[in-house]
DNA sequence: TGTACATCAGTGAACGCGCGTTCACTGATGTAC
DNA sequence: TGTACATCAGTGAACGCGCGTTCACTGATGTAC
């Protein structure tokens, strides 16, 4: 090869990377390939050298999304355990920061209403990803729940229904109240009884 | 004019009660003009005699489809009232039914993911139609509640995110598990304590 | 009442633009000898 | 070690198609006289 031996990965890499904010934040319609390849500093023609299709790059990408979403919730999990990871969960979730930064933030959450317009392939890393999120809330809750799995999917339900809910609506002050009487009723319905009251993030 | 009186206004509605069900099933980017006309039995030179282009035609769409969802929502207040109709609008809603008929069902679900394709004119609709459901989810409550705002804005959360899973999600089983995890949920969260069996819809 | 004219919803061909994809070519690097 | 050749990531022009929009035209109906 005439590139220093890995140069195909790197640009491939950047290229994947480069695709999946873009899908977070327009959706996979709002990909395209000439502004993505200029994004990532080349020109369009190079595009057929890393992906067979725009299809087959979405499907990646998106496979890539869950993938970095399911290691980031390991190195969560190891990080702390207990009610204080539960509540540093709901808390970072349901901040107007991860609202805001949909490019950086749940996968599930960012791609909730526009599934029908993924790429077949693409389809089962989304049920990967749910029942990821279903499965470590679960894990998360106290050892006195009767049916750990059947409140963790209640309670994920709400946690993507109030993000994506306060990103759809246009009034600041109803995506916010959206947000935070969501934080509360999950902090509350996961047994973390005491909701810390402002700055959800630096939970002591 | 040549066309009986009221043909026009006919037209109109006709196209923009397709456009609303192509919104509902394929997004706002889903609606080709030429394939909508087709579907209305017109060709699509007509379409600029009823709107000025295809973003109004989505504004427009996307207002009824809240104007109609309101009427039908006052409607279901009269029929019944108190703990039936809390029951009922809580099971209908996630029915596998309400699931695999978008294009008959809640705008606010359709739209949770794809409010970013919204022409800037659809979206006050939208904002209006989270406020409608919340305050309606907040009069079905029970007069002890503390703060029937607060908890309705977190079922309301809830009722739209597990719909939304439930349609984006492509494994039935695991569909299925998420509508009905949120209604007995909800069903509970609202003070309902029976929660029925099956068949959401016909609670007598 | 009957006739001539005006109106305008709807037709269908055409335009223009964006975008995914193709392809002949380049030129720096790796390999063979 | 040095030279000739092969490889292939990336270039940039071009193609083709879909789609939103325009426009000259039609012909059935409403209106004026």
């Amino acid at each position: 090869m005439r590139y220093s031996s890995d140069q195909k990965l790197q640009t491939r890499n950047r290229v994947l990377k480069a695709a999946a904010a873009q899908i977070r934040t327009h959706g996979p319609q709002g990909v395209g390939v000439a502004a993505l390849m200029q994004e990532v500093g080349l020109t369009h023609g190079g595009f057929y050298a890393h992906f067979a299709s725009k299809d087959a790059l979405i499907a990646a990408a998106v496979k890539t999304m869950f993938e970095d979403a399911a290691t980031q919730r390991h190195r969560a999990i190891d990080d702390r355990s207990g009610p204080a990871a539960l509540g540093a969960f709901i808390d970072s979730y349901l901040s107007p920061d991860h609202r805001d930064r949909p490019d950086r933030g749940c996968p599930v959450a960012c791609l909730l209403g526009q599934s029908a317009q993924l790429p077949a392939l693409a389809r089962p890393a989304f049920d990967t990803g749910v029942r990821g999120m279903v499965r470590l809330m679960a894990s998360y809750l106290p050892e006195t729940t009767p049916d750990p799995m059947a409140l963790a999917s209640s309670l994920i339900a709400e946690l993507a229904g109030a993000l994506a809910l306060s990103r759809a609506v246009e009034d600041e002050a109803l995506s916010l109240r959206l947000l935070e009487q969501s934080r509360l009723a999950l902090r509350a319905r996961a047994g973390l009884t005491i909701p810390k009251p402002e700055s959800p993030y630096h939970d002591h």
